[in-house]
RNA sequence: UGGGGCGUCGGCAAGUGGUCAAGCCACCGGUUUUUGGUGCCGGUAUCGUAGGUUCGAAUCCUACCGCCCCAGCCA
């Protein structure tokens, strides 16, 4: 069974792999890590990365962990931690019984930075902030040490510890790595490994007032846990060789590989957990989890299947050139998803009102309507046929240009799943010449939308029937920014803003059986879209649905063109 | 100007010296269709540039060019 796709190459990691199971590194062990900071709510390029560690995991039959990374108190909550493991879950990824915190590691850590210091490679300085940044050179001139760099490990030991036990104010100290201050890497100019920080810890509280920073952290975390392979991205390639030194100079025997590769970029969007904040806080969206935001909760309300989700990762591939991937192949993979998945109902957004004439007032018949013509297995439901019902307004023109095959005067249409109508009248506002109802014919002989004469009606149109339907918001979304790259044009993404990316539909006229739509239920809306039902504005018989998705539109395309062309 | 990376179709991305340079999305045709949806069929690149090595190079060498990352006591 796996001997058959010797073709299948696989990503540039999955080699690295491949090469060091040949080699017997770990013995063939494979264990990877999602190791997310809890500073924020995690986006699209967190699924990409959760995918590709989860997905080495389970394809080599490893393991992942999912480790906080969480070091820095100033910027981290419970609330994070909380969602962070909701949207893993909801991925459909399961760390099991590995789930770890960067700050369980405090006392080890420590233990490592004393022992370096014992060993001299480690020092305690009192350069301030601007001197270490004088004192560490520039991109292209080497550093200086700093006076401090021969303190004896004596005095770098007592320092140290009473920089733990709190006897000095923040940032009068720093613990350093001894490396050196003229390698071209400035990463490796003595890096920082502990500061002085007095601030609560959302899960150590105030045990500490240092506290080890990522470059220190990270690796040992890694190491500690025996992480064969550490994932990450492009812009800690500079860092490997301090990396490597941690792991290297601490001791511990596990020798974790930091391999890098390049984040996800998306059009139309945002994809830094500092823009996406900016957004919540000035008011742009209602909040992470608003259906236009990127982030998984976002994209999870709007109506994204995981499914859509973990294919979207496995089609964009893992490289390491810098890249900005098609929104479109998101919406594509959703589409393909959605739509073996999720029920046909009919909704009319925008309602143009019906009569047919010739159909006896006070009658209802109940007609029968596939759930899924991809699947069978879904059945079939009743809705209700009445004399006047509901068409859409852009399924009527009274002067139709050609190809046009929807209804207009004179033409006969079929309205799905229901009967044969011809376009007898049109009705205007005698005031505003606004078309305010259209007059049609059935023909009874068509009864579920088909004749035994085989005469050919091209045009399909959605329906409700008016006394049956009932009334719903629908929200309709677009990208929240006008351009492809945003913050390309002036520096600033704020300045792309959509302002037109929610649209709220009043009055929607909905078919009955919407009525009961569970909050996150996805449904297509006949020729419309795929849409669900919002967790948070819906109400018990009362839904409010999002636009997850519009239908591709080949006709609204062709339309665009021909204005264009005009 | 130092260091680390990356440059293959409009967008991703395979390809690691030898049949027509995979596949997917997008786009353009056609076809099917009780969704102008879905499905199906077909179309679209000589590989950043310039030299070189070789019978033969996207794949090796050289030199250029372009883009990204690094000077937090953030991660």
């Amino acid at each position: 069974m796996e001997e058959n796709n010797i073709a299948s190459a696989g990503n540039f990691i999955e080699k690295i792999i491949d090469e060091d199971i040949k080699n017997n590194i770990n013995n063939g062990r494979i264990v990877t890590r999602f190791p997310p900071e809890p500073n924020g709510y995690l986006h699209i390029g967190h699924a990409k990365s959760i995918c590709l560690n989860f997905g080495l995991a389970e394809k080599y039959n490893g393991t992942c962990h999912l480790r906080f990374d969480d070091t820095n108190p100033a910027k981290e909550e419970m609330e994070y931690i909380r969602s962070i493991k909701e949207d893993i879950k909801w991925l459909g990824f399961d760390w099991k019984k590995h789930e770890y915190y960067a700050s369980d590691y405090f006392d080890k850590l420590y233990e490592i930075a004393v022992k370096l210091i014992k060993e001299g490679k480690a020092y305690v300085d009192s350069l301030g902030p601007e001197e270490i940044r004088e004192y560490r050179g520039t991109l292209t001139s080497p550093g200086k040490n700093s006076p401090d760099r021969d303190r004896s490990v004596e005095e770098n030991l007592d320092l140290f510890e009473k920089m733990k036990n709190g006897e000095f104010e923040d940032g009068k100290y720093l613990l350093r790595a001894k490396i050196d201050m003229s390698s071209p890497n400035l990463n490796m100019r003595d890096p920082a490994l502990y500061r002085i920080k007095r601030m609560s810890h959302h899960r150590t509280g105030d045990n500490w007032c240092i506290y080890p920073m990522y470059d220190f952290t990270h690796p040992l975390s890694d190491a500690f846990e025996e992480i064969t392979h550490s994932v990450c991205t492009l812009e800690f390639e500079d860092h490997r060789p301090l990396y490597n030194w941690s792991v290297d100079e601490s001791g511990v025997p596990s020798k974790p590989r930091q391999i890098e590769f390049a984040r996800l970029n998306l059009n139309y969007t945002i994809m830094s957990k500092r823009k996406l904040l900016t957004l919540v806080e000035k008011g742009y969206v209602s909040g992470w989890d608003d259906p236009r935001m990127p982030t998984i909760s976002g994209i999870r309300r709007r109506g994204y299947t995981p499914e859509s989700l973990r294919d979207f990762a496995s089609r964009i591939g893992v490289a390491k050139s810098n890249s900005t991937v098609d929104f479109a192949l998101l919406e594509h993979c959703l589409r393909e998803d959605l739509n073996v998945k999720a029920k046909r109902v009919m909704a009319v957004l925008d309602p143009l009102k019906v009569i047919i004439t010739n159909y006896p007032e006070g009658k209802t018949e109940m007609l029968e309507a596939d759930n899924n013509p991809e699947d069978e297995s879904m059945g079939k439901r009743e809705i209700p046929f009445s004399r006047k019902i509901y068409i859409e307004k852009d399924d009527f023109m009274e002067n139709p240009p050609k190809k046009y095959f929807r209804l207009s005067p004179g033409k006969e249409i079929r309205l799905k799943h229901a009967y044969y109508v011809t376009c007898t009248d049109v009705i205007k506002d005698p005031d505003t010449e606004e078309i305010i109802e259209v007059h049609c014919t059935y023909d009874p002989e068509s009864r579920g939308g088909w004749t035994e004469d085989g005469r050919k009606v091209r045009g399909t149109s959605h329906w409700v029937s008016a006394a049956h339907a009932f009334e719903a918001d629908v929200r309709l979304y677009s990208h929240l920014f006008t351009s492809e790259n945003p913050e390309e044009a002036t520096g600033n993404f704020l300045d792309d803003i959509a302002q037109d990316s929610l649209e709220v539909l009043k009055g929607c006229k909905l078919e009955p059986s919407l009525l009961k739509a569970v909050p996150g239920e996805s449904f297509q809306f006949l020729r419309k879209g795929y849409f669900c039902a919002d967790s948070v504005y819906s109400n018990p018989g009362a839904p409010v649905f999002n636009r997850t998705v519009s239908m591709r539109d080949t006709w609204a395309k062709l339309q665009k063109a021909a204005a264009k062309k005009m």
